[in-house]
DNA sequence: GCAAGGTC
């Protein structure tokens, strides 16, 4: 058999097009957790085998070990000399692509050569070491890793780059780990810190987390900026003179040359000399050509600051529409640095697949005829072309928005072929004669008041100029040169100077573009971090306004230590870890070096913390002013205050505790209940919306779980459970195994969910529309409509073990025979019930389906509470009917 | 609950 090879992109399309182009198109596929596509070639002379895979961005991720994440235990300082861990990226929930780490290491099994075709950046560079760890290459003896370095992903030079193979650079993946390090750790600290002592002592706040980061800071660093330079800024009153002239109906307004003055009596003079005079004379015309050069290629800076101040598109909404459009094939990759096209782009063949497009066809044919020009010469990043539409659409199959962004897409496109912009710009000077006012007989322009009559021309689509008013002002030339004064206007004062407007977004992303901060791929989620956080508000125009949070944050960096805030800490940080890259210094030393700076600006921040602080105070409210009173303090038993700004929580003044609630959703008393382990009243959450679940929650167990290991006795892993438990998420009653409490998992707990590992437990306030929710997924299964009341008993059905319900039916729709309301049953072997019940939605199974087989569901029972059906139990698609 | 960087 022959030898085997396995090659790694860093995204399937990647993979796609480097098996298609060594395989000339000859090759099977098959869906592992990525697309592997096989064929049989030649390798460095012998005749192989090809398994082309790719991985999905980066495999792993850093982060600290897990006895640095609780924020209470752990001091920030101390993560600047905290171990990291390199753990495996948590895949995306709606992905179905599993797992990275286990389909490499499947994949490797057997092949003695690995090619790493991962993207030629540093990051790209990377994931190459992380697909080695995966596939476990380096450790064995015989097997040999190559890299390919490819410019573009065209046949030719992945041909090229096929004979080229070189190593894989180890220094600036290196950069990398060290960018990494630094990162997390600056980032985290700070943002720990600030939280903790902000949200710990004001009440108003808005925002759960206080973050900073050396590029999500330096971004609003820029908003901020622009905000204080409208604050400072002092206007000026001026003045200025309009003349008008009459020619057919038309009023023409003419500007002076001077513009405006700020001296109101002397522009008061010059208005009586225009005035009584009365005249104009035409001195000058110009008539200039204009060109404005074709575009070179879109690439997605480009497009991202279109769709922001052209289309209303912020970057995080613009990304996902041109990530649609790329996965239907209507355009090329969206994320590329790069704004010049390979020598071997086929205009041509573009361009046919737009002939035939309603909008733009016509158009299209005729560049497909008259010739059209070749792009100007951009900038080729070496990564992906620049951003082209690859087939037709019209609005109906695309969607309004979508359809927009396409739009712009072929229409930059076309204008790239398109020859140049020419246009005439029209313009004529025209001046008051001075002679009465200076007694000079003779017209002396350097002595003339002059106007011009400001240029007029219109750009028509495809570079057409159309304008009547030149034609008038050829017009007014020819036949008149000497112009009646038809009035003038001169307001006292004109007008005052203006300060700029805020930020737009599309200055922003060009702002971090040129101060390095943050990649294409980064910007969006940079911005929409800052608008999350409640630092800045997009407001009419997509311009960024700060909020007081955000102003006092930058404000209180400009105090303390503005390199905080400024962008050069991203290039400082970039120019350490580039010394990385070249070799030049070692990874440790200079990770140790940064690190031990940061860890300096960390404690001279900490100790100066007062000078922002006192803005703080300035602005918002403490933590004793704010909130309503709500629930009882199980330790005081003193009433505690609710606080409902994010991040939602109670605040107990007596005892100077904070217990942090679930978010988003409304909190309400619960009945005056008390939770038995610790006495602190329950409260109620319910999520927003109809269908929101509601659930009882005591605020100590809920930010201090009075049972260890919750997480791993239930499954229930705060990141796959389908409430947002937030903060602190420790224990809300429906996860709590207390056997006694009539709100613990044990007493509402009804059966096991038919669609994950989870239980359905009982909604206490639904209602009149009872149901059961899963306190895992979405499932949501309705109970019969209408009921006085539902509740639990402490008994299980004999058959399959679910715990038996009651039921007061309403007297006027009761089901039950002679008008009979009470009801006590099984809602799986019941017939009545059973025929009453419904189950509503449920979305996430497949990713819950591998906890299975760890008993859970009632708990201490395991798998027995699990249905009555023995013989499908094994299916966890099982819908709730089949029981 | 935290950073920034890939990608779906």
């Amino acid at each position: 058999m022959a030898p085997k090879v396995l090659m790694v992109a860093e995204k399937p399309s990647i993979a796609l097009a480097i098996a298609s182009a060594l395989s000339g198109g000859r090759m099977s596929t098959r869906r592992g957790s990525t697309e592997v596509h096989e064929f049989d070639g030649m390798f460095l002379g012998f005749p192989v085998h090809y398994k082309v895979t790719s991985v999905i961005g980066h495999v792993f991720s850093v982060d600290f070990p897990a006895r640095f994440q609780d924020w209470n235990s752990t001091n920030p300082l101390d993560l600047f000399d905290a171990p990291i861990v390199k753990s495996e990226s948590t895949p995306k929930a709606n992905c179905f692509y599993s797992i990275n780490l286990r389909h490499l290491s499947q994949e490797a099994r057997g092949c003695g050569h690995l090619v790493l075709w991962l993207d030629c950046d540093r990051e790209g560079e990377n994931i190459c070491f992380e697909v080695i760890e995966c596939t476990g290459f380096q450790s064995t003896a015989g097997k040999k890793v190559h890299r390919a370095r490819f410019s573009s992903v065209t046949e030719k030079d992945i041909l090229k780059a096929m004979n080229s193979l070189v190593e894989p650079n180890k220094n600036e993946a290196q950069a990398v780990d060290a960018r990494q390090e630094i990162d997390l750790k600056v980032g985290v600290a700070f943002t720990r810190f600030q939280t903790s002592y902000f949200n710990g002592k004001y009440g108003n706040l808005d925002s759960r987390v206080i973050s900073y980061g050396p590029c999500q800071t330096p971004t609003l660093g820029f908003c901020v900026r622009r905000h204080l330079q409208i604050n400072t800024f002092k206007p000026e009153k001026f003045w200025t003179l309009h003349p008008y002239i009459m020619y057919k109906g038309y009023e023409l307004k003419l500007d002076w040359q001077r513009h405006r003055l700020f001296d109101s009596d002397v522009t008061q003079m010059f208005r009586n000399f225009v005035k009584e005079d009365g005249f104009l004379k035409v001195i000058g015309i110009s008539e200039k050509q204009v060109s404005k050069g074709r575009p070179a290629g879109l690439n997605t800076v480009n497009l991202l600051k279109v769709a922001s101040s052209a289309l209303g598109f912020g970057p995080q909404l613009a990304m996902q529409l041109a990530e649609r459009l790329y996965t239907q094939g209507f355009i090329s990759y969206p994320r590329t640095e790069s704004t010049a096209y390979p020598a071997s782009f086929d205009y041509k063949g573009t361009l046919g697949a737009l002939a035939r497009n309603p909008v733009w066809g016509d158009y299209v044919q005729q560049l497909l005829s008259d010739g059209y020009h070749k792009p100007r010469s951009g900038t080729d990043a070496g990564d992906h072309p620049p951003i082209t539409p690859m087939s037709s659409a019209s609005e109906n199959i695309l969607g309004h928005d979508a359809w927009k962004l396409y739009q712009y897409i072929c229409q930059h496109f076309l204008g790239t072929l398109s020859p140049d912009c020419k246009y005439t710009s029209f313009s004529f000077t025209s001046c008051f004669r001075l002679a009465k006012a200076f007694g000079i007989g003779v017209h002396n322009s350097s002595k003339s008041i002059s106007f011009t009559l400001p240029a007029i021309f219109h750009m028509h689509e495809h570079h057409r100029v159309y304008n009547s008013l030149c034609y008038l002002q050829n017009y007014l030339y020819k036949f008149s040169k000497i112009l009646l004064l038809h009035g003038i206007k001169a307001y006292e004062p004109w007008g005052s100077t203006q300060p700029p407007d805020h930020l737009s977004e599309s200055e922003l992303i060009s702002l971090m573009e040129e101060n390095g901060i943050g990649t294409d791929a980064s910007i969006p989620v940079h911005i929409n971090n800052i608008c999350e956080r409640n630092y800045v508000q997009v407001q009419a125009g997509r311009r960024l306004v700060p909020t007081a949070l955000g102003i006092s944050l930058i404000r209180g960096y400009q105090l303390i230590d503005p390199d905080l805030c400024l962008p050069d800490i991203r290039s400082f940080i970039e120019q350490q870890i580039s010394l990385v890259a070249k070799g030049q210094a070692d990874h440790s030393l200079v990770v140790e070096h940064v690190i031990e700076q940061f860890k300096r600006k960390f404690i001279y921040f900490v100790k100066q913390i007062e000078n922002m602080d006192a803005l703080f105070e300035a602005e918002f409210s403490p933590l004793s002013d704010s909130g309503r009173v709500l629930s009882k303090c199980g330790k005081c038993l003193r009433y505690m205050k609710h606080i409902p700004t994010q991040p939602s929580r109670l605040y107990c003044g007596t005892c100077e505790e904070i217990y942090y609630t679930p978010p988003k959703g409304t909190i309400k008393l619960y009945k005056e209940l008390t939770c038995p382990l610790d006495n602190f009243e329950l409260l109620i959450f319910s999520m927003p919306g109809p269908e929101g679940k509601s659930f009882p929650f005591c605020p100590y167990c809920y930010n201090n779980p009075p049972f260890e290991g919750i997480d791993n006795i239930f499954g229930a892993s705060k990141s796959s459970s389908s409430v947002k438990l937030g903060k602190g998420a420790g224990m809300p009653c429906f996860l709590c195994p207390h056997p006694t409490c009539q709100h613990s998992m044990i007493s509402q707990g009804v059966c096991a969910c038919p669609e994950c590992d989870g239980t359905l437990v009982l909604d206490p306030v639904s209602a009149p529309r009872w149901r059961l929710y899963c306190n895992m997924c979405n499932c949501l299964v309705s109970l019969p409509e209408g009921a006085h009341r539902i509740s639990t008993t402490g008994d299980h059905c004999p058959e399959c073990d679910s715990t038996i319900i009651e039921v007061d039916f309403n007297k006027k729709t009761t089901p039950l025979k002679d008008g009979a309301t009470l009801h006590i049953g099984c809602i799986l072997c019941d017939e009545l019930l059973y025929s009453l019940v419904e189950i509503k939605h449920g979305k996430s199974f497949s990713r819950n389906a591998r906890h299975r087989g760890r008993g859970r569901g009632r708990g201490r029972r395991g798998h027995s509470g699990r249905g009555r059906g023995s013989k499908k139990q094994h299916d966890p698609r099982m819908s709730f009917r089949d029981f």
